[in-house]
DNA sequence: GTCTATAGGCAGATAGAC
DNA sequence: GTCTATCTGCCTATAGAC
């Protein structure tokens, strides 16, 4: 909290800002018209810049679309994936991780619905950079799911249906999630793992 | 099962199969690379036909991906709702439609994918069809879920939010199912239920 | 019902001035 | 770092013969 953030800032962060910049109100055009129908002019309007300018911060259109992608596959391994390494039981971590990721997918939403519907557009190379990340992603959550069903806190399942099951519901909350305070996330993360945890039974 | 059906088929039958031939193979590419990606003659070649003769079968390249939409919409509201309707508890009823809905997005996997994908490059006289469909089924899941609540048969949880889970994590499946076979998509269905119904604490 | 040929337009990307 | 101007190619859709 720098009171004093007037001073002037390198070039470098400025550059980035800028690149932020576009990056944000390109996720926003694609989420809602599909990236292929957004021409570069688009995005530049929403900058409010010229379409060649555009050429100077990314080298392409599909660079754009990667940059979206790899915020939301790689902060999630970065900032959720250490709660599982924290102390507790796997229902306690798995419980913060649930929590962490639908805060973070409101936090992103229309990029997550972006790298959600548009990964048929994005080079063979950087789709498969962005499947590491969401397959380790993955396979950290069979893992807590596991190490539940090994101590018997958890029933038996097949631990890879489960975990591709619970990430398809809490990814899908990207899709309808608009415009929700704080504390209506939370609430959705808390019926969630309601549902995960207890089931609908009594 | 007619033994005796080599017999000449009337005009309209055959241009319906060839339609259905077209969505069909359409679909396929459509879900692969990207419906803006893809080209009619990319499409035309998959059928064995040039591009300029699909223009007899479809007006515009939108309206073949209206047709795809359109059939993973309708078809789960005229085949699987009606099992909402039949005798038993709620979570009979569920479970049943549970089941079917698995087993139609294996079998129109890759439609499923393309209308969740594409929705962006319909018309919005399309989309808003197509939406219709769409909320009148997850209407429908809500009803059971309420119905279940105040029978006290299920836990009392915001059943619009358990609805959109349960109905995201169902529809999650075409992402991964790929070749799966009949009893592989029971097992899903199966483990998905026993997650919906008891949770993952014994 | 399928073909050839082509119109017509749009959009991604580049060159080079300022 | 942003601009103007423009190239270039692709791709939907049409016209009209067979």
């Amino acid at each position: 909290m720098q009171e004093d953030d007037a001073e002037p800032l390198n070039p470098k962060t400025r550059r980035h800002l800028r690149r932020a910049e576009i990056v944000t109100a390109a996720a926003q055009i694609f989420a809602k018209n599909g990236y292929s129908n957004v021409g570069m002019r688009d995005i530049a309007d929403a900058v409010g810049i010229r379409g060649a300018s555009l050429y100077h911060h990314f080298p392409s259109k599909e660079e754009i679309l990667f940059a979206i992608c790899l915020t939301v596959t790689r902060e999630p391994v970065e900032e959720n994936l250490p709660l599982l390494d924290a102390a507790g039981t796997p229902s306690e971590r798995l419980a913060n991780l649930v929590r962490a990721h639908v805060r973070h997918l409101r936090g992103r939403r229309v990029e997550h619905l972006v790298g959600l519907h548009e990964r048929a557009s994005l080079t063979s190379e950087h789709l498969a950079e962005i499947d590491e990340y969401r397959q380790c992603y993955n396979h950290r959550v069979r893992d807590v799911l596991t190490a539940g069903m090994r101590s018997g806190e958890f029933r038996e399942l097949n631990p890879k249906v489960v975990a591709l099951g619970m990430l398809d519901m809490l990814n899908g909350v990207s899709g309808w999630i608009r415009g929700a305070s704080d504390d209506d996330v939370d609430e959705v993360a808390d019926i969630y793992l309601r549902l995960l945890f207890d089931g609908l039974r009594p």
